[in-house]
RNA sequence: GCCGGAAUGGUGGAACUGGUAGACGCGCCGGACUCAAAAUCCGGUGCCAGUGAUGGCGUGAGGGUUCGAGUCCCUCUUCCGGCACCA
């Protein structure tokens, strides 16, 4: 065989004989247990980063293992095509986000084909195709008539000069990304789905999720957020009529506290006090200003204001003044909160503010008062006090009390309410999949029907940042209304790309079904055996697929399966610092790779210069993404080292669910050693066989214990130290002086098994080389020989007090007595114990014992 | 702010259910080969003291449980992910 390891040639001969063979064409075969393997599709950004490399040989690792092991496996790949970084790029470079998005898929494809993924490309699918998004219409329409999808206001961002609807992420400190202009709360109409029909149901079958991380079923249950509380009502009088203002709370032990009530400043009692008040109009005006995400509410400074109006206490019968407050959350509850300031920090907090009375009505661990500064006991569970009937009562059957005192007076009682809102899907911009509505001025918004379907979206059009090109065009809004056949106008607005990520993995089972979504293929493939990929999505996107799978059993077209993904394995962001410039009043990214930095001893950053010697500001370590042009492309690693190399550094580099902050020192050494493992197998291949020396023995079972360990790590997925093993297995053939004999022909086998999941090319080439077999792939996954482990001595640790002080070899056999012996008799005994009382000998079978002195 | 994570040598990381901390790499130091360099190979490498055998210290910080803690418990610090229109 070739003396040195030419990585170009070998993987593109393994990549052709694959090609050849169809390795990866996954089929239907009820004779064997399926593994469907999915790694979350990418967006295609233009190239391929680190964090896909990661997760695409993870999940590559994970099949080519289970194929060894007799499985049948699908393993697909598609592209979540639709989005704004395309009309970013749009508006960049005048190039439709059609032509730019179809452009970076040909390239990513490319790359992805070079790293030599067993993939079937025959099931590739990308959702900007009719062929795709058709289906989501179909769906669409479908819950539309369920009333699963609905219609109402929501708040978004709004861009005062461009008269347009931005993303969060393009609200940067409170003002638009392209324009500078501060940007409003603004309420406009938009379609809803129904998840919050199914939160018990997404909440209860967490518990039964085995194969999911305990982290993650975790966000999601606080996400859901179940809370048993109880909602109930002030009455007020206002304009003539007896009105109900209600709140919900899980603290009603407290009620006897309350001093005051809030009201989100889009409340209806805001609105109404603001027609009177110019002082709430003005609060009210103000809290339109800044963006609308939940962080951005919650670290704003608490404010509000005072209505002048105030409501009924329903058990105390005091007025009760109602404030508007910049930290209600209109899409929480009622939008409305009892102010009770003496257990609730941010209700103390406002009262000192605002100069409101604190009323102490629980006996908590710190005492009967709730002096200043806050403390966090003032918000525990404690027995009622100051509150009249209730005084005495505990958490529990005070608010079982209240509860019922409450009901009694028809003014509310328990109830269950959850932090999880529907989901908006509707967003003002064109480079997605089109809501398949029309409105009617007579019939009000008509789905569009099946024949009609799918709304095609044109391919042609360019953004300009200043709306939704769609809203200008006549050809695609003009058209006849499906009931009385009148004019009407076509829905604008496309769908939030979630919906497209929330089902592909069912369709990659049938993707050429042009007839049904999907069919009985996906019941063969359906659920997702193993899903991988960041961990985060640990929220929105597989809460968002838990709910559409459900959805499509519902509607008959996934019988019997509730849960889309059995077993999820949630990998670690791969990180990379960021720097900026602010040159010309814009803020452009700066690519790493670009920027020279000066640091301190500590590796801290002092200062940072592009290379044409501009000033750098650097923004921290973060994920790796196109806005902060922080990525880096595994093109040059590829072509310098081989898609083996860059496979096997980022497995190496850590566990797959760990972070990692990229850095490419030390890719060296994976080159290295597949190139010591060339070598080796070349001078192998030319050895003559021979027998047997003494030593064998040692080195069989050493390669059979790391073997071993090796196995349970693939089971954990704890990929890095299975890289590791092939590595001490091949320190082990090289140290052992035997030449080629059936220990060493055995070893190597093990070694180029164990590796071919991560290494793939140079296995299947060394695998044919030595006349192993045909194909590796095709070969059976190694496991340890029982014999090659047996061990006559077992070396024990010998500790004093818990300080390891050296080691014993004792027989595999001796016991208890016979290892106290042995230890009375030993030097480290007189050493450490000579003239001393022995209180305790502890022995760990099989590994230590300690003396305690 | 709220929810979920993480922290181990110069560096990426390893350590089975609480049992020899630093496997396997990178880097660095020394050596071999070479006219020389690259590549390759061999040896060393947690920190401090000591010529040395050895001893002390050591897993973000501070407490605790235990014969024994990187691992379990409490408090804290820093960093990362998510927070519903980035994907």
């Amino acid at each position: 065989m070739q003396e040195s390891y030419e990585p170009r040639s070998i993987e593109r001969d393994a990549q052709a004989f694959w090609n050849r063979a169809g390795s990866f064409r996954a089929l239907e075969d009820a004779s064997r247990p399926k593994y469907y393997c999915l790694s979350m599709f990418p967006y295609p950004s233009g190239k391929l980063h680190m964090g896909h490399v990661r997760n695409y040989t993870i999940g590559d690792v994970l099949t080519r293992y289970y194929r060894m092991r007799g499985r049948n496996v699908l393993q697909p790949m598609g592209w979540d095509a639709f989005g704004l970084p395309a009309e970013n790029a749009a508006m960049a470079n005048s190039v439709p986000p059609a032509k730019w998005t179809y452009d970076n898929i040909a390239y990513m494809k490319g790359q992805l084909k070079s790293l030599g993924f067993a993939l079937d490309w025959e099931r590739e699918i990308a959702t900007c195709h009719p062929e795709y998004y058709k289906w989501n219409q179909w769906l669409f329409t479908r819950l539309f008539n369920k009333g699963l999808a609905y219609k109402k206001t929501g708040v978004v961002n709004w861009d005062p000069v461009d008269q347009t609807v931005l993303a969060n992420e393009q609200v940067i400190d409170g003002r638009g990304w392209r324009t500078g202009a501060l940007v409003e709360k603004r309420e406009i109409p938009m379609y809803f789905l129904r998840i919050t029909s199914y939160s018990e149901e997404l909440l209860a079958a967490l518990d039964a999720m085995d194969g999911w991380p305990e982290q993650v079923k975790l966000m999601q249950k606080n996400w859901i957020g179940r809370s048993e509380g109880v909602r109930f009502g002030f009455p007020y009088e206002m304009d003539g009529g007896r009105q109900i203002l209600y709140v919900f709370t899980t603290r009603a032990d407290t009620i006897m506290g309350v001093t005051f009530c809030a009201v989100a400043p889009e409340h209806p009692l805001a609105l109404r006090a603001a027609q009177d008040n110019s002082a709430v109009a003005t609060f009210i005006s103000q809290c339109r200003a800044g963006g609308v995400t939940e962080a951005e509410i919650a670290v704003q400074e608490k404010q509000g204001v005072a209505t002048g109006l105030s409501v009924t206490h329903p058990l105390s019968g005091e007025q009760v003044p109602v404030w508007v407050g910049n930290y209600v959350l209109m899409g929480y509850g009622d939008g409305a909160v009892m102010g009770v300031p003496a257990h609730d920090e941010r209700d103390y907090a406002f009262a000192l503010k605002y100069g409101l009375p604190i009323k102490c009505v629980i006996r908590h661990p710190a005492g009967d008062g709730v002096p200043a500064p806050w403390r966090a006991e003032y918000a525990e569970h404690g027995e009622c006090i100051h509150s009249g009937r209730y005084d005495g009562l505990d958490y529990a059957r005070a608010t079982d009390a209240i509860a019922a005192d409450l009901s009694a007076r028809g003014l509310g009682g328990k109830q269950l309410q959850w932090r999880l809102r529907d989901w908006g899907i509707s967003r003002q911009r064109y480079w997605g999949c089109p809501i398949p509505i029309i409105h009617c001025a007579h019939c009000g918004d008509v789905p569009v029907p099946d024949a009609q379907l799918p709304v095609v979206l044109p391919e042609d059009l360019v953004p300009d940042g200043s709306g939704n090109p769609l809203a200008k065009l006549a050809s695609f809004t003009d058209c006849a209304c499906p009931k009385c056949a009148r004019p009407a106008k076509r829905e604008t607005d496309t769908m939030d790309t979630f919906v497209d990520s929330s089902w592909y993995f069912a369709r990659y089972c049938c993707p050429d079904n042009h007839r049904s979504m999907l069919d009985e293929r996906a019941q063969y493939w359906m659920p997702v055996d193993q899903y991988i990929g960041g961990i985060e999505h640990a929220i929105l996107h597989l809460l968002y697929s838990r709910f559409f799978t459900r959805a499509l059993r519902d509607e008959h077209l996934l019988p019997g399966v509730s849960e889309p993904f059995a077993n999820l394995l949630t990998q670690g962001m791969v990180l990379a610092e960021s720097y900026y410039s602010d040159a010309g009043g814009r803020r452009t990214w700066i690519n790493p790779a670009d920027v020279e930095v000066a640091r301190d001893s500590k590796g801290r950053i002092l200062a940072a210069k592009t290379r044409d010697g501009m000033d750098a500001v650097y923004d921290g370590i973060g994920t790796m993404s196109k806005s902060k042009n922080n990525g880096v492309d595994p093109q040059a690693l590829i072509e310098k080292y081989g898609a083996d190399t860059a496979r096997l550094f980022i497995i190496f580099a850590s566990p797959p669910t760990s972070t990692l902050e990229w850095s490419d020192e030390g890719v060296e050494g994976s080159y290295r050693f597949l190139k010591r493992l060339w070598s080796y197998c070349a001078r192998f291949d030319k050895a003559a066989p021979s027998v047997a020396a003494g030593s064998q023995k040692a080195t069989r079972f050493e390669i059979h214990a790391v073997l071993r360990q090796a196995n349970y790590d693939l089971q954990k997925h704890q990929f890095n130290t299975v890289a590791s093993a092939a590595m001490k297995i091949l320190n082990a053939l090289e140290r052992s002086s035997g030449g080629r004999t059936a220990v060493t022909e055995d070893g190597l086998s093990i070694l180029l098994r164990l590796l071919s999941p991560i290494t793939p090319h140079v296995c299947h080439h060394l695998w044919r080389e030595l006349r192993f077999g045909e194909d590796v792939m095709r070969a059976a996954w190694p496991e340890p020989d029982p014999d090659a482990l047996e061990q006559d001595e077992i070396e024990y640790v010998v500790q004093f007090n818990g300080k390891t002080r050296g080691s014993l070899r004792a027989a595999r056999s001796a016991d208890r007595d016979a290892l106290e012996a042995l230890l009375r008799a030993s030097t480290l005994a007189q050493k450490h114990a000579a003239d001393k009382i022995v209180k305790r000998i502890v022995i760990v079978p099989g590994r230590l014992i300690n003396v305690v002195l």
